[in-house]
DNA sequence: TTGTATGCGTTATCAA
DNA sequence: TTGATAACGCATACAA
């Protein structure tokens, strides 16, 4: 059974009182007294129970963290960013994964909600609305990351995307490309329909022509890139692309193996320039060009954001876009004419 | 302010305890009372304090998990295994990502503990002893991941590292190679020096001499496996390799990345197998062959073990080794004669 | 079937 | 400078 305060308190000959003054650094204990208790707590190897501190003082110093797939690339370098600033703040992390089930998402905001938790960071796979909108009612610290939902305002970490693709597509029309594909997630996701603009927005600055043929979509994954690159690949000899914008790099990923299974080089005959920079970015062959989007900063950012509301009286409402910069390796060069 | 258990009561005109028994499903209670007791809870959006609850009960369905380094590509899977788990067994998952600083692993058990976790799941850089001692000797659940201290009896999920070693051998060595070289972590690591062990036995059954020349040692990144892969290419022609396993699938990509450098394919001119069946392993061309380590699986039989230790009154001391399966793709093939 | 009273380990108020 | 006592939100022994 482990001590209590009221087993030192016992040990030193004092009231629990002086010893809770003790444990706090309260100044008004006299010296001798704050060594005998000292000592106490070190004899009997004492460790204060947080928990019912927490209780008394309502509040738990633990944040929460769901994310809907710890394995996404994106995210653990997110998490590290998020539990060492919360480290720095005093704060430990609760963590949960939801495997993208929305029926998930809502259990583990009832249980970090009953387990006290002072804030929450979450991404959550849909905007969960209903949810969010009634965290928001009442006034529970929350960040959302990623996502900057329309018309609500939940306070969110997220990336300025159309410049990002902007960026994108503004490097391979530099290198003298213009028959440009861009594989994206689609518009019904917010991160690729914004990347998708970033990508037009360039193309429309250079004055070349939108082709929606170049444009393909399909699911964040390896095997979806690989399909869509495989279309690509179908078109008509003078319709193909010169140069590709993958709107993840694990779509680029999947890109590669179709450009290498049609005997393509990258990128003596196709460019390609990824998006995230992700460990696999420099993994695989040819080294990607792509984006950076600083995971770990962003959840950084995070915890400075969630932190300002729990302590704050008045309500934070505020979208923290967090910067980008575009990473040149060796997947893309110059087009030979 | 969050509604409480005796808001609830005197909502419903009832006794706390009534709501307790309501909350805990105890049979004794009229229905009548119980309808009672349920509507109140639903008008006042009443969500039990399960902080306070575990104050009273002596146990916080929290379980505390420490990794060194969450984006090191075997841990998120792992930790995806850990909280599914967890989650079904009521437990939530508190994280701490240690930056492989010792420090900081102390003070994230303190921590930990002082947040009255029921049990730790951890993976310590080194084998922090005096830590783990103390916590075995105050009987406090805990399970070790990956390394199977030898002088220690702490509960363990690990890999059979030997078995998976010889595997990745033999099967080069079926193929026909006898000039396999290995890139390793070293003797310091003890995964490194058990793969290493079974690289060493499936030679030896083969009557394929030992030679050290082939075995290269660096710490477990792209970086030091591509360095690892130039010392080996630069041997003289006679003593280069036909065939490489490399412990780590990230130092294997390292390789990759040494031998295209060299102007030399895989598997045509040198075969390569991995270790560990990463994200990575399916992304990188060819795709490698390589050693699964079902670390999803590994995560929840690691709870499995923690929850068995926190429910059991005497002492829990086992090793859980986990099985390791080759995983054939396309980066070795048969040796050219 | 229901309610009263006590305690879990801590902090805060107030008095000494 | 110190201590007695009442909370914090809940579960439970015991009484009714």
């Amino acid at each position: 059974m482990a001590a209590t305060i009221r087993d030192i308190a016992r040990h030193a000959q004092v009231s629990i009182t002086t010893v809770s003054r003790v444990l706090n650094d309260r100044p008004d204990v006299k010296d001798a007294t704050r060594e005998k208790v000292n000592t106490a707590i070190k004899e009997l190897g004492y460790s204060p129970n947080i928990v019912a501190r927490g209780l008394v003082l309502q509040r738990s110093n633990v944040i929460g963290f769901i994310v809907p797939d710890i394995t996404n690339p994106s995210f653990p370098e997110l998490a590290r960013g998020i539990v060492n600033k919360a480290r720095s703040y005093g704060y430990s992390v609760m963590f949960y994964d939801t495997n993208h089930d929305r029926s998930v998402e809502k259990e583990a905001i009832r249980l970090l909600r009953s387990k006290q938790v002072d804030g929450i960071i979450l991404s959550f796979n849909e905007a969960n609305k209903e949810e969010l909108e009634r965290l928001r009612l009442e006034h529970f610290p929350i960040v959302q990351i990623y996502r900057k939902s329309s018309n609500s305002v939940v306070p969110t970490i997220a990336l300025d995307n159309i410049a990002s693709g902007y960026k994108a597509t503004a490097y391979l029309l530099s290198l003298g490309h213009t028959r440009i594909a861009h594989i994206s997630t689609g518009e019904d996701v917010q991160s690729g329909s914004e990347r998708l603009q970033g990508y037009r927005d360039a193309l429309a600055e250079a004055k070349v022509p939108y082709d929606e043929q170049l444009v393909v979509c399909g699911p964040n994954t390896a095997e979806s890139g690989k399909q869509c690159m495989q279309h690509l690949l179908a078109l008509p000899p003078e319709r193909r692309p010169s140069a590709l914008f993958a709107c993840h790099d694990l779509m680029a990923a999947g890109a590669y193996d179709a450009i290498y299974d049609a005997n393509l080089r990258i990128p003596d005959d196709i460019s390609v320039v990824g998006h995230d920079n992700n460990q696999i970015a420099e993994l695989i062959h040819p080294k990607l060009t792509t984006v950076d989007t600083f995971k770990y900063a962003l959840g950084e950012k995070g915890v400075d954001l969630l932190v300002e509301q729990i302590l704050s009286d008045k309500p934070v409402n505020r979208i923290v876009e967090s910067s980008t910069e575009l990473i040149i390796r060796e997947s893309a060069q110059a087009l030979m004419t």
